[in-house]
DNA sequence: CCAAAAGTGTTCATCTTACACCCATGG
DNA sequence: CCATGGGTGTAAGATGAACACTTTTGG
């Protein structure tokens, strides 16, 4: 049916961000010794969103994360082994304040920094450097950064993640402000005890799986 | 060396923009009597930005535009014959004020206008609508309207792009300090005198080839 | 009572929007 | 002199940035 000059492999690869601690971390995984991102070759009759979820779970068990696509890399010497066009996605997970037992406990992989990454595979380091600035600059239009939090969260650790991935400080009163003009979250009513100073009114998100954009 | 299974055709498209009297239209090829895009398989060591270009080309004698990769479709029903991930993009001709020439003499093309997409094959009008919000969205945040501008023209002609574009007027003289002040362009000195009133001034781009951010 | 983070309004500067008239030309 | 599009500034409103103190809790 086709010319075997036109049958090319194709692979996703994600950049799974999450909030781990006051950084922005990526998650990567060891093969034949270096790191790269989860991921692999798309099947013949399988969607590509699809493709990269399932390696994303079946190398991390991570699921039910937000994915968008990001960039398609398509340069013929991008693997130097042989031709394959790589759809690259971003994934965000929720930070891990509310979840702290490990997401992964497979020895293989690891976190690392998005501000400084180890020497990865292939272009996997363009790949999660596109994918940060993206992340960045759609703070500023978006609703994404609630992909990040868990099920109740405070209006600090929201904050902590738009300082985290902007990595500059934000002002308190203007950054509750805005938020909460967004429209995006609401109060539970109840309350987060913790350490020895005043509680913190948790909040949910309205719309868990939507990310809308502003103005 | 690479499993059947993870084999698959690469399919480029194209939605090309200009700007023709006061409509956005984008460039149509007529293929087994239907209407799409241009583009084509991608071969097995081709760069896919240039087999964008090499199709648009060989189907259009268009080269030298703007050119930037949207999205990849890779559903494995989008074309119902086989397997094909397409990897679409959008590109930028000059307005056609300054190059009455048409610039496309072959039979099977012809102009539609992006508003008012007749029906085209597989998913093509989706390429065309998701890349007109693109653009549209662009016209905020960068210089990418001068993509649309022949080497002379008059800030009249580059408000007519943006209204265009957005399908909005816009106020003419605050379209012209926000202009002015993104620095992008500047007056060559010259006029353009045409009709029965006062002449215009001529603009140029001063970085042609490239697209600025703006803030 | 001390330390620590939560919570809360106002002022000033900046940017955005609305708006109307004169200018230069051709016919 | 008339019609046509080219060219220009200002004022009001909206938005964003800077900034400090009180509250509630645990120890």
């Amino acid at each position: 049916m086709f010319s075997p000059h036109v049958l090319i492999a194709i692979a996703t690869e994600v950049a799974l961000f999450s909030i781990r601690g006051e950084r922005l971390d990526v998650l990567l995984v060891a093969r034949d010794g270096a790191r790269g991102l989860p991921g692999g070759y798309a099947a013949v009759h399988e969607d590509l969103d699809a493709a990269a979820r399932r390696h994303l779970e079946e190398q991390t068990g991570i699921r039910g994360v937000y994915l968008e696509q990001l960039y398609t890399f398509g340069r013929p010497d991008r693997d130097p082994r042989q031709r394959v066009v790589a759809v690259a996605y971003y994934a965000l997970a929720p930070a891990n304040q509310f979840h702290p037992q490990p997401m992964v406990s497979h020895p293989s992989l690891d976190w690392a920094p998005a501000h400084d990454l180890p020497p990865l595979v292939l272009d996997h380091g363009d790949v999660v450097r596109m994918a940060h600035r993206r992340l960045a600059s759609k703070l500023a239009y978006s609703t994404i950064a609630l992909q990040f939090m868990p099920e109740r969260f405070t209006l600090s650790d929201l904050q902590k993640v738009y300082e985290t991935i902007l990595g500059e400080p934000l002002d308190k009163r203007n950054f509750r402000k805005r938020i909460l003009a967004q429209n995006g979250i609401e109060a539970t009513g109840e309350l987060f005890r913790e350490g020895n100073h005043r509680p913190a009114r948790l909040y949910r998100v309205k719309q868990p799986g939507a990310v809308q954009f502003l103005k």
